[in-house]
DNA sequence: ATAATAGTGTCTCTGAGACACTATGTA
DNA sequence: TACATAGTGTCTCAGAGACACTATTAT
């Protein structure tokens, strides 16, 4: 029988830091169509419960991981007859991010297989059109990050600007001069110092900053 | 009774320069809901016949104004139990650039009301939440035109630098440097000059380019 | 010659990059 | 003291902006 209508779904890329390397969460599937597979985060759209998409998507991420992302942005939508078995699908993609701090909370939670894979490298023979979805997710944070964008999402409450410098290399992938970095810091208006607040190691104390409240992204 | 599966539509912005202005294409709606009421050209998906939503979007727009884009890019995806009266609806937007020389092409094959109209101001009291995909539409061009991107895809087929730099100001709504926007067309690989063609007019005769076959935007 | 537009030259200023330097803690 | 990392100063270079200048046509 031929469908009349499309599968519409949402799938999310959540991206946090993990050993100073960028990382996206992904599920193994324990459903068929691609049971077994590894996949993004996803959901299918309920018309009664969900006022709009990005409503299904905190509801869909909020239900596989157990958080509550303060920030959840479109990509792109994916659609078609040939990237799900059981027929033309559509799928709008989301990415968010998660503090470093609270990537075992997610952990702790989920009840499905879930594992957070380099977002560079996510792995081969994933669900679907996943790889492309990751590719396209990773594309639209990395082109923000080179636009001077801070991702003060993924940093925890408090922050060194060491620690902001080397997410963003994680993100761009490649290194960033840190007096250039800093120069740029001194304009922008999203971060603030935490005056008297220091992080103690083996060398000199480095000072903590953290994100005003109300930034955006 | 409760729809359990969403409207499925795509929406195109179709831009051209008019006048030396940057139009979109407004069509006047002949059914309800809205009856009456301006919108952007759209049309509602057809899972048999559209391999994917890009196809969706190509024969919309084929079908509505007889033109065939070569271009064609998603905008976002707009959602939603409260924008469109018939229940839960989704929309897929879309932007293409028609050649300014191929305006009235679109304007003698129409069917309904339609009216090109300005892009900064499209009109008061638009359908559903087109005001909405309009400035959506609208900040993405911008945005790609101010990092330096062509718009060749509005241009005719030959054209002088004037009318380019023209164009660019049309759609970033601010005047260019000539110098300025010259010196960067050095670099550019995606237009060539066409040696010995000129334009004549009243006064000096200016040379022509063409966008080099196999650009992208 | 004059008007009008096409097209170029050049000065300045700003910001990015590179990299050396100073500062301040621990061991 | 040495060492490691935090944090700053400064030189250079490339590109943007502003704007004056030259070039070439019609009238």
């Amino acid at each position: 029988m031929k469908k009349l209508f499309p599968l519409v779904t949402t799938d999310i890329a959540l991206f946090t830091i993990q050993d100073r390397s960028l990382r996206v969460l992904m599920v193994r599937r324990a459903n068929e169509p691609e049971f077994g597979k590894w996949a993004l985060p996803g959901g299918i759209l309920n018309p009664g419960d969900d006022a709009h998409l990005d409503a299904t998507a905190q509801r869909v991420l909020s239900g596989k991981t157990g958080v509550d992302v303060p920030f959840l942005k479109q990509v792109a939508t994916f659609s078609g007859a040939a990237r799900d078995p059981r027929g033309w699908s559509l799928s709008v993609l989301y990415y968010a991010l998660l503090p470093s701090d609270q990537v075992h909370a997610v952990a702790g939670r989920a009840t499905d297989a879930i594992e957070w894979r380099d977002a560079y490298a996510p792995g081969s023979g994933l669900a679907f059109d996943h790889a492309d979805l990751v590719d396209a997710a990773l594309a639209m944070l990395r082109d923000k990050v080179s636009r001077a964008a801070l991702p003060l999402h993924l940093m925890p409450a408090r922050f060194t600007l060491t620690e902001l410098q080397q997410t963003c290399e994680s993100i761009l992938g490649r290194p960033l001069d840190k007096s250039v970095f800093r120069r740029r810091l001194k304009d922008e208006l999203c971060i603030e110092q935490l005056p008297g607040e220091f992080v103690y190691g083996a060398q000199r104390p480095a000072q903590l900053y953290r994100a005003v409240n109300g930034f955006r992204f």
